[in-house]
DNA sequence: TGTACATCAGTGAACGCGCGTTCACTGATGTAC
DNA sequence: TGTACATCAGTGAACGCGCGTTCACTGATGTAC
């Protein structure tokens, strides 16, 4: 246990840490200030020392997800390392590891309803990584004829919308959907015959 | 106007209809059982004769969805008509467009929380419609060469996925997704491409 | 057609509950001298 | 090092609210004769 410094110590982290496996338990609705606030062993009212209220420590926490998202694309693309075709794929499959790594903050991302007009920053942040995936798009759209290329960000939409369907129809408890392949493979396959139709891999290869 | 029958006639389906049109406005979870029936014009009380509770209104209206889209989907393949291709980017464009039709349908179908467990009717609704795309892909895939012919059901959930993703994050106010292209045209070419990975389109045509 | 009775859709009032939030407070920690 | 004071993180109790749900009821409709 870590040493509690002035009071609580870290009361702040600890409150986004419990909305975090709350929501990972309970789904994006489960999660209440009371709650929380008692698992940090707290009284309910402390956790408004920290926060404006129940929507601010949401956003805190898909904030938390955002960056620590940002940070594993940044890591998976490696500067484009080492092709920018193995870069780009890598991109692609950091989204569905990231679901199944970080369950807590994808809900709290994504499936929470935090509006980012109330909260721009974290709009910002999921720039960031967005940033990442375009940059890793256009590096690869190099290697296809200038008079046949697709805008980079068009593309990089595409892999985007793909990972993010696989993760919630068939990575999570979605209606009517139980994956018949595993979603990792479901992924790999479905970003190749899409390389291929962009011309980026072998027919056949 | 409709005739009121038997006390207020249709209660039920009343209730649905103020049901999705409350999700649709105020997003999933902002449906009330009260205000449900303020808006036909009716007792909260009266909502329990026709439902066992607020859960299984809203399983209803996503069951009434999906019925609605396993039609949509029949009439979009129309039986491999004019041909297997044709037919198959016609459901996949279905997707996309009962998204934009019936947005309270679909909120409740897929955002709403409503667990397939507690509601096989849901499952078996959510079939219909699988085995819809499932069928066009299968009858699309007989023209690829059997050696390297993906399962159909492989490829079906990936053109589910890439309609779905394109739908969550372009379609609607997810976070940090403000749509680039038109969230139809996305689809459009992202199908496009996958086709011509698969050998299905001439590349370049 | 008329009457007596059965059915059951919708009422009105109330319930218990848990929620997010507020407020005056207390007491541990940090700081000035 | 010791004392006096300022700060402010967390407390405890309470609030108003809207929720989903229940219950005995009433009165419109349907049915049997």
């Amino acid at each position: 246990m870590p040493k509690r410094g002035y009071h609580h110590g870290n009361l702040k982290q600890a409150l986004v840490d419990a909305a975090l496996s709350l929501i990972e338990q309970k789904g994006p609705t489960g999660f209440t200030v009371a709650e929380a606030a008692k698992r940090a062993d707290v009284t309910p009212a402390a956790v408004y020392r920290h926060f404006e209220g129940r929507e601010a420590l949401i956003a805190e926490a898909a904030l938390q997800g955002h960056r620590i998202f940002a940070d594993l694309m940044h890591h998976a693309y490696a500067d484009g390392q080492p092709t920018a075709l193995a870069a780009f794929e890598s991109t692609g499959r950091a989204y569905l590891a990231f679901a199944r790594k970080f369950p807590g903050h994808y809900m709290a991302m994504f499936e929470s309803g935090v509006s980012v007009q109330a909260h721009p920053e974290l709009g910002f942040a999921a720039d960031r990584s967005r940033a990442i995936l375009e940059q890793a798009a256009e590096a690869l759209s190099q290697h296809i004829p200038e008079d046949r290329r697709p805008p980079a960000t068009m593309f990089s939409s595409h892999i985007w919308a793909m990972s993010h369907g696989v993760v919630e129809l068939f990575a999570r408890g979605a209606p009517g959907a139980q994956a018949p392949f595993p979603p990792e493979d479901l992924l790999e396959t479905g970003i190749g015959i899409y390389l291929r139709g962009l011309g980026l891999i072998e027919p056949d290869h």
